[in-house]
DNA sequence: AACTTAGGCAACCGCTTTAAA
DNA sequence: CTTTAAAGCGGTTGCCTAAGT
């Protein structure tokens, strides 16, 4: 379904903003299906990266951005097409719980989706569905607690479709203070369909006040039944292996609660 | 049948981070 | 050390379609 706002062509830009004089136009909006064919099959013969200059070296009237995009979230072979299934929402749900707006780490777990389907299906069917179950969809605490914070915007014309507090708080963030990797960034992205248990430890990063979140919790009570302490900030003592574990068992929630006859978290 | 409204989602935007020069 | 290019990410936009009136 591509839509997009036919090629607007209002001054020709680069991928970053920054004006150029004499390229020429850059084709935006929908892609068409050849379009499509090339660039998967240049990409197919070339391979993924260099992006800025793949539209040039495959003769796409594209930003590079725009290439990449379409690859990741179209072309590319191993996507899974198809509804969301019952088991991939509710591992959504977990890991968002714990990992906040995260999309491209929560992608990492969903074998085959990316992180822009994830992220649509959130705004379009989860958020609301925790709405109306009473729970707020950013924190997944009860809304009841926060006055004000009713019902969510029904009207996407007059309202941001992402259900937000009036007063943003940070998302939650879980931290690894020896994460070897941890604080390297955001190119770390998991490679759907492989998991992503490494790449998903390293990315998150140390910051003790951020250990506030909804997924502390979660994690703390994790990482204590591991025998792994907390630091005098109460935040546990965790590394990689220990988090990816603490994910791993997130998959496996459900098992997780027969066997320690605990709720849902 | 015609019109309006709401939902879904592909694509774009702007920013951040990292690596290379 | 500083600058710049490249890549990636989350947020947002806006078109298309289905459902409702």
């Amino acid at each position: 379904m591509a839509r997009r706002k036919p090629p607007a062509q209002h001054g020709a830009r680069s991928e970053d903003g920054q004006a150029q004089s004499t390229a020429p136009p850059l084709k935006r909006g929908p892609w068409t299906a050849e379009e499509d064919e090339v660039l998967a099959r240049f990409v197919a013969r070339e391979g993924e990266g260099r992006w800025r200059t793949l539209p040039r070296r495959a003769g796409l009237l594209r930003c590079g951005k725009s290439c990449r995009l379409r690859w990741m979230n179209y072309l590319r072979p191993d996507i899974k097409r198809g509804p969301i299934a019952e088991d991939e929402e509710d591992l959504i749900l977990r890991l968002h719980r714990v990992l906040g707006n995260r999309w491209s780490l929560i992608a990492g777990r969903l074998p085959g989706r990316t992180d822009n389907e994830i992220k649509n299906y959130w705004n379009s069917h989860l958020s609301k569905k925790l709405v109306a179950q009473g729970l707020d969809p950013r924190t997944h605490m009860p809304l009841a607690a926060a006055p004000g914070k009713t019902a969510a915007p029904t009207d996407k014309k007059t309202a941001a479709p992402t259900v937000r507090p009036p007063q943003p708080l940070p998302p939650p963030a879980l931290v690894l203070p020896t994460s070897s990797a941890a604080g390297t960034g955001r190119d770390g992205r998991d490679n759907p369909g492989d998991g992503g248990n490494d790449d998903l430890a390293a990315a998150m990063s140390v910051d003790a006040h951020d250990f506030e979140g909804f997924g502390d919790q979660l994690l703390a009570d994790y990482a204590a039944s591991r025998g792994v302490f907390n630091d005098v900030m109460g935040c546990p003592m965790v590394d990689d292996d220990t988090f990816t574990s603490f994910l791993d068992s997130l998959m496996n929630e459900r098992q997780l609660a027969a066997d320690h006859k605990v709720g849902a978290i």
